[in-house]
DNA sequence: AAGTTCAGCAACCGCATGATC
DNA sequence: GGATCATGCGGTTGCTGAACT
């Protein structure tokens, strides 16, 4: 039934995959299905090849319904929005974009995506040169809960100083209370808590923005559990929230909410902005319009600096928004963008 | 036309995690 | 509870073809 193969170690193949080879592998699998067991399957199928390699070969490239090729405008937006909320777990990020691997969309990215936002990046920044001479007043209160008023009262504490946590995940292991806010905006220490947050939100400390992603909600369920450890493992927290539209697409909700302990301020890679610079921020979203929003002097003016790629793309990933036109009800959602604190 | 450099991507490697005994 | 094995994941490598000199 099966070709003998004396299965030695030094006469597994390596190396780029023949047509022979993908031909054995799609019909043995197309038979006989992974039989839950990649070890044996080469030797089953008559493939010099190990375990792993079958693996990558028919996950990356054989199996039905791979998309390869250009990746659209939309992909983009869900690539860079995601790394920038959970860094680089590409199995998470390609679990929300059908048919794209991890591997495809890590090497795009490294590739292709981080450079056209580098660009774009490059781009504003001579804006900015623009507008930073502009001066204006900082906001005024925008929300009546107590959390904003409470991050409000932070703000006129810090002797012109805002301080901003990255909306990305802290990946330090101290210890530090983290909070989740639930659906109904109350805030709860999801470390000291024994179930999972009861929604699925990714928290963007700087936008609120949202996502048309044409898949299933039920893709987001593995992420709700990727959220939940996170939490627990003294990641800064992110949510994402998931409802179905009327045409049945899910939809991703970005909201603005991010606490730390006060006491671990200083830990916690925390963005030190001066006022004026949040003026100067304001001041350009008001010249552009719907086009700018809260988030941007973030980016314009990150006067932290920022070595780990995370942090670099984290703020890049915006740039690539602002420069988005194309799609108005996008930038519109960051308009809603605003840092909440909680102490 | 030939040599060199660069970009893209498939594949590999090592580590972490989960399952099973 | 520990050992072993299988799988999954992310980082890295190296091959190939295109672009450049």
């Amino acid at each position: 039934m099966f070709e003998e193969v004396t299965y030695l170690e030094a006469n597994v193949k390596k190396g780029p995959w023949s047509p022979e080879e993908d031909g054995k592998l799609k019909e043995f699998i197309g038979k006989y299905g992974t039989g839950g067991n990649w070890i044996t399957l080469p030797q089953k199928a008559g493939l010099r090849r190990c375990g792993k390699s079958c693996r990558l070969r028919w996950l990356n490239y054989l199996r039905p319904n791979i998309k390869h090729g250009e990746f659209s405008d939309d992909e983009d937006m869900i690539i860079c929005n995601l790394y920038a909320s959970i860094g680089s777990r590409w199995s998470v990020i390609a679990a929300q974009l059908p048919g794209r691997t991890d591997n495809d969309i890590k090497n795009y990215w490294n590739t292709k995506l981080k450079k056209k936002l580098l660009t774009m990046h490059s781009s504003l920044q001579e804006k900015q040169t623009f507008f930073s001479s502009m001066h204006i007043q900082p906001p005024p209160p925008s929300s009546s809960s107590n959390d904003h008023l409470k991050s409000q009262q932070y703000f006129n504490n810090s002797s012109s100083i805002y301080n901003f946590t990255p909306n990305f995940m802290n990946i330090d292991n101290t210890s530090n209370p983290l909070f989740v806010q639930d659906d109904h905006n109350h805030v709860s220490d999801v470390q000291s808590s024994s179930s999972p947050p009861p929604s699925l939100h990714v928290n963007n400390l700087m936008s609120n923005n949202s996502l048309d992603v044409n898949d299933n909600c039920l893709n987001y369920l593995g992420f709700q559990d990727d959220h939940y450890s996170m939490c627990n493992s003294h990641m800064l927290m992110f949510e994402v929230t998931c409802s179905s539209s009327q045409d049945g697409n899910c939809m991703i909700s970005q909201n603005s909410h991010v606490s730390y302990n006060k006491d671990d301020h200083e830990q916690k890679q925390k963005i030190q902005i001066k006022q004026e610079d949040y003026q100067t921020a304001l001041d350009h979203e008001q010249v552009l319009g719907d086009q700018v929003q809260n988030q941007n002097f973030l980016i314009k003016n990150h006067v932290t600096p920022l070595h780990n790629d995370l942090e670099e793309v984290k703020q890049l990933n915006y740039t690539s928004y602002l420069l988005h036109d194309g799609d108005e009800n996008k930038t519109s959602h960051f308009q809603k963008g605003m840092c909440s604190y909680y102490y």
